[in-house]
DNA sequence: TGAACACTTGAGCAATTATTCAATTGACTT
DNA sequence: AAGTCAATTGAATAATTGCTCAAGTGTTCA
């Protein structure tokens, strides 16, 4: 693919090269990936996740819960929801958020046995 | 722990928002989780990464397999470093980087799994 | 209808960060 | 020792982003 010299150096395995090259992914499946782990790459919104695994909340219950703003969370609510995370459901004055499936959950299940060490 | 009163309304289970603040992680297990995610969180540290679950790879190879500047990518790998995800060894005038360990290879492949729905 | 509550939204600000550029280090070769 | 290549580093810049604030929407209830 790149035609560009490697390394210059006699070393360096060029064959190496293009066999990982054509074994990497394309570049929206890169682009989704980095997306899915930037959503959860961030303190606030990995916290809800975290907190939504063990029930439904509505915005405000969370906002106490991690002690911020309403606003702060409906913002980071409204990015996991348009990453598909997160569903809701009005029920009355009150919206009711909760994970969209079983993957998200599995994803921090999985990520934080792995931290375990 | 917050004596916030939530939401005012009857309608909200008070008891539901203690029962998940008491199985909240540790504010520094969040800390690291949120780092470990956010280091994924990146298209040019997850195709880094992505091709060292491959094959271990220098600097070089690494810029020309993804079209950027040495420089880029060193910055890139020298995070990933910092956060354990990647080791070094030298040979000569090149640096090989590899995966540290198995966990990463075991995120990946378990993300690329849930993304393929 | 109008007040109260839950929530959302957009603009703006402050902080973080990914890359470039230029300079430097480390290692090999002649 | 000088030259070359691989890699690293620091400063600077541009872009992204998380939060606040203020204004808005939707729903309930008096």
């Amino acid at each position: 693919m790149t035609e560009r010299e490697i390394c210059k150096s006699e070393s360096v395995d060029e064959n190496k090269v293009e066999e990982v090259a054509s074994k990497m992914l394309d570049q929206d499946a890169f682009y989704r990936l980095s997306e899915m782990f930037k959503a959860l790459g961030d303190g606030t919104r990995i916290r809800i996740l975290y907190a939504l695994s063990m029930d439904e909340l509505c915005p405000c219950e969370l906002a106490v819960l991690l002690d911020m703003s309403m606003s702060a969370i409906s913002h980071q609510l409204r990015t996991l929801r348009s990453l598909g995370f997160v569903r809701n459901r009005r029920e009355g004055k009150n919206v009711y958020y909760s994970l969209y499936d079983e993957h998200v959950r599995v994803l921090l299940e999985t990520t934080i046995e792995h931290m375990k060490e």
